[in-house]
DNA sequence: CCACCGAGGTTTTACGTATAACGTCCGACG
DNA sequence: CGTCGGACGTTATACGTAAAACCTCGGTGG
């Protein structure tokens, strides 16, 4: 029977490694640390290169990271893994933080857009900075105590809690779709909002009132789900009054949920009812019609938000970025039916 | 203007905080490790506590961890994160994790399915075990020279690798579902199998083949992704002799690249085409009709996963488990066409 | 002939924590 | 009256690493 190594079993340290190529402690951190041009000779270092190969020696971290002070791993905060965006978000801090000998620690705030409990508690790595992406408004305030470098993702530039920020120009991917829309001929729409209290969100309909100003416009707001949003979709629509002929979502999500909406009620879309989306993720091309979106360019996002951390901890100030986006105009939204 | 902290800001240690309170750094180690009963009096503990709650004192992690030899942090490799089912996963593992003060930190294998090619020089993060989940058969060799305990999920259960198994009854999932379409008169088969060389897959293809043996069924293999899926069902299903009747999918994924298929043949599911998946996830009610399919109880997948991790670390010797899975029929699958 | 230097190391120290081992004072008991 | 044992702490040490400071020895320039 195979018995996997006993639990605690003692891994070889520097020192046994030491010991075993017949030099000091101090020989094999300069060697394995790459710094002994000119102290070791190119013998001695082969030497315990393989020494600590064969002995299968691995450095212990925790004992690094208390030497050094740093470790060397960033935190990255997301509202909720379950939400596509942040998977993309994720793999580009991933590979920026990567090409500089970083990890990240993928912290999902538990509540989904509501307050991150203690991040800290929960990511027992010691941590260097972090990264908080798309967070609630009050979900931001458990990161003020900390005294950890923190770049802020889709927030508030004002803010002057985080040493930098970088954000997605969705003032400019709404006006693009309320452009698209009113081009179409849409004169009564339908905002269906996110319920969470973000200042993504917030922007979104800030831009979206002003551009529609003089149009007819209701506003609903909805959980980040598809059977809460379509439900949402349904009253909005079932309701007396004119019919919208457009409705814009702050996000994919709302808009499969609409789309449901619309098929219960026997509308169809684009002929009449248009729907646009936010986002551009899979979910954007898997419902018939397939949704015209707003696509963020998640992945940069993400490596963006990493290199303007990266630049923080290297001491410098890093400018402020707002990412361009663009509209992906697709089948479900159409000229405004004749009333 | 706010400066947020010289970088390296010297944060309280546990010694400034004994200094503060006139006591010893022994003292101070005591009371905030809830050690104390019987050794400190009552109002020196309060006075520890108040003078680190005012300096903000929070531990070093690297000096504990060093100290301990242990991290109380697990490491959580999936394929790919922008698969929702692993999203699931690890909000199970996580919860596990932290009912007994554990940390999880998430890696997605970045190659996909793929080979893992150095999980724990990217995991900067001290670990004291890992869990792989439904690792291709080659990534798992990535996981061979550590001496971490290792928990695998999703893979084969003879492997002796692994210091437990937890395991998802996909054979009788796949059994379901055979039964379910020969109930329903179908004798013609398509089985869309994952690309991936995962041991999980293969039990799909074993199962599948033995259930369905006599009848006509064919096999096409694609990648994970609705795209590649839907060309590779479209090629299928328009070549030459008798069209399948039902397409089982390996993945909810594979089966929503199906049904795009079959629209751009003209197809209509169910009527023409029977469809399922695999998984349940947020996709298949997504689609119209929404996907037969097996449930997977993802969550509870990670939860047992760090449950068997967390019995390892103390010593035991955890059940291989196998979770019962469930079919949830929709609107994707119905009588076979009379022929 | 001696001071100096560079090559090739070693000795030592510090990082911050947890805890084992060790004091000290005082009341009580034999 | 001695000493015993809580109650309440303190002192000392170890975890494994990185790196500053130091040592030794043979050659070399003045």
């Amino acid at each position: 029977m195979h018995t996997p190594e006993p639990i605690g079993g003692a891994r070889p340290t520097s020192r046994d490694v030491a010991r075993a190529a017949g030099v000091s402690q101090a020989t094999v951190s300069l060697v394995l640390g790459d710094k002994w041009r000119g102290r070791v000779s190119e013998r001695t270092a082969e030497a315990v290169r393989e020494t600590a190969r064969s002995l299968g020696y691995r450095p212990n971290l925790a004992a690094r990271n208390l030497r050094l002070g740093r470790t060397r791993t960033a935190l990255l905060v997301v509202p909720a893994l379950t939400n596509e965006f942040f998977a993309h978000v994720h793999t580009g801090a991933a590979a920026a933080a990567a090409a500089h000998g970083f990890g990240v620690v993928l912290y999902p705030s538990p509540d989904g857009l509501g307050p991150a409990r203690d991040p800290f508690a929960s990511a027992q790595a010691a941590l260097d900075g972090v990264i908080a992406s798309s967070m609630a408004t009050d979900a931001l305030e458990a990161f003020r105590g900390s005294d950890l470098p923190l770049v802020m993702l889709d927030s508030d530039p004002a803010d002057a809690g985080a040493a930098a920020h970088v954000n997605l120009d969705v003032a400019d991917g709404m006006r693009r779709v309320t452009d698209h829309l009113l081009g179409l001929g849409h004169r009564g729409f339908l905002h269906l909002a996110s319920a969470a209290p973000s200042w993504t969100f917030d922007v979104r309909a800030a831009t979206l009132a002003h551009a529609l100003r003089g149009t007819d416009v209701r506003t609903v707001r909805s959980p980040l789900n598809v059977v809460a949003a379509g439900e949402a979709a349904e009253r909005a629509l079932a309701a007396a009054g004119p019919r919208p002929t457009a409705v814009i979502c702050d996000d994919d999500i709302l808009a499969v949920g609409v789309c449901k909406a619309a098929r219960r009620l026997g509308l169809r879309v684009p002929e009449d009812l248009s729907v646009t989306g936010f986002d551009d993720m899979a979910l954007a091309t898997v419902v018939e019609p397939e949704l015209t979106t707003v696509r963020l360019p998640a992945e940069e996002f993400g490596r963006r938000g990493m290199e303007a951390l990266l630049a923080v901890l290297a001491g410098e100030r890093p400018p402020s970025l707002t990412l361009p986006v663009t509209l992906v105009p697709r089948g479900s939204s159409g000229p405004a039916p004749a009333s």
